[in-house]
DNA sequence: AAGAACACCAACCGCAAGGGG
DNA sequence: GCCCCTTGCGGTTGGTGTTCT
């Protein structure tokens, strides 16, 4: 036996909502609130869906206090500062966003943030005094320091060898900070995306500086433009 | 002009966590 | 402590519109 499904899924409607089931459903909430049931609100209010299909419509498209349109260079850059912190928590990312939701946040990462990012049109980052990173509106260069994070994209014009340096933050929570370091190194060219990969550990102290040469091959004769795909922390 | 490929995003799915009985 | 129900979350899918060939 298989897990009991939320709902009679051959007597609710699915698919895209019609203006009609917007409106009896905004009109509830508004009117009578959620009740704290979700599973008991579509037949309360005389809609034929999913107790949870009505709370993802509530939740990311006819809260009133909802932002839709396209994201702020702000907000590009606070997403790209917390996903660099925790990862793809999309509900506390979308916290700290008014008026965004999480599927907002999700989708606007995964269909156009993280392109640019790879792309180097997105400001580079430094460490703080937590351990995390923030994307400031800096110029990008290959001395800056380096994010420990993971699929993010970072953008610089290099040498075949390419020198990147890490400087613990100056108050380092802790001070004998031992890690290992998976890099990606993706080279976008005309048609063509070329990848290589590097690990390595290193041990941070306070003020100490660490670096990393990575041999960056030369393909077909031609440099094209690499960023720095993934530099994650491996515990 | 038409079909293919791509991009976007709303919606669904399944799992985990939390809370009440 | 256990079970069941509900909510919340993140990953994924699929429909639709747009751009490319």
């Amino acid at each position: 036996m298989g897990r009991a499904p939320c709902c009679d899924k051959a007597a609710v409607k699915r698919g895209p909502w019609s203006p009609e089931e917007d409106a009896a459903l905004k009109s509830f909430v508004q009117t009578h609130g959620t009740g704290g049931n979700w599973i008991a609100l579509p037949r309360k209010a005389g809609l034929k869906r999913c107790g949870k299909s009505c709370r993802l419509r509530w939740l990311n498209y006819l809260r009133p206090d909802i932002k839709h349109g396209g994201f702020t260079e702000e907000e590009d850059n606070i997403i790209c500062t917390l996903y660099s912190q925790m990862g793809s928590r999309w509900s506390l990312i979308a916290s700290h966003l008014p008026g965004r939701t999480d599927n907002d946040v999700k989708n606007y990462w995964n269909t156009k943030l993280k392109k640019k990012l790879v792309a180097g049109k997105v400001s580079s980052f430094n460490m703080d005094n937590n351990g995390g990173f923030t994307f400031p509106n800096a110029a990008i260069s290959s001395s800056t320091p380096l994010p420990i994070l993971s699929d993010v994209g970072y953008g610089f014009s290099v040498d075949p060898v390419m020198q990147f340096s890490l400087s613990p933050p100056s108050s380092c929570p802790n001070p004998d900070n031992s890690r290992s370091s998976n890099i990606v190194v993706v080279s976008s060219q005309q048609g063509s995306t070329v990848s290589d990969t590097g690990s390595v550990h290193h041990h941070l102290q306070q003020q100490q500086q660490f670096s990393y040469e990575f041999p960056y091959e030369l393909i077909n004769g031609e440099m094209g433009v690499p960023s720095l795909a993934g530099f994650s922390q491996a515990d």
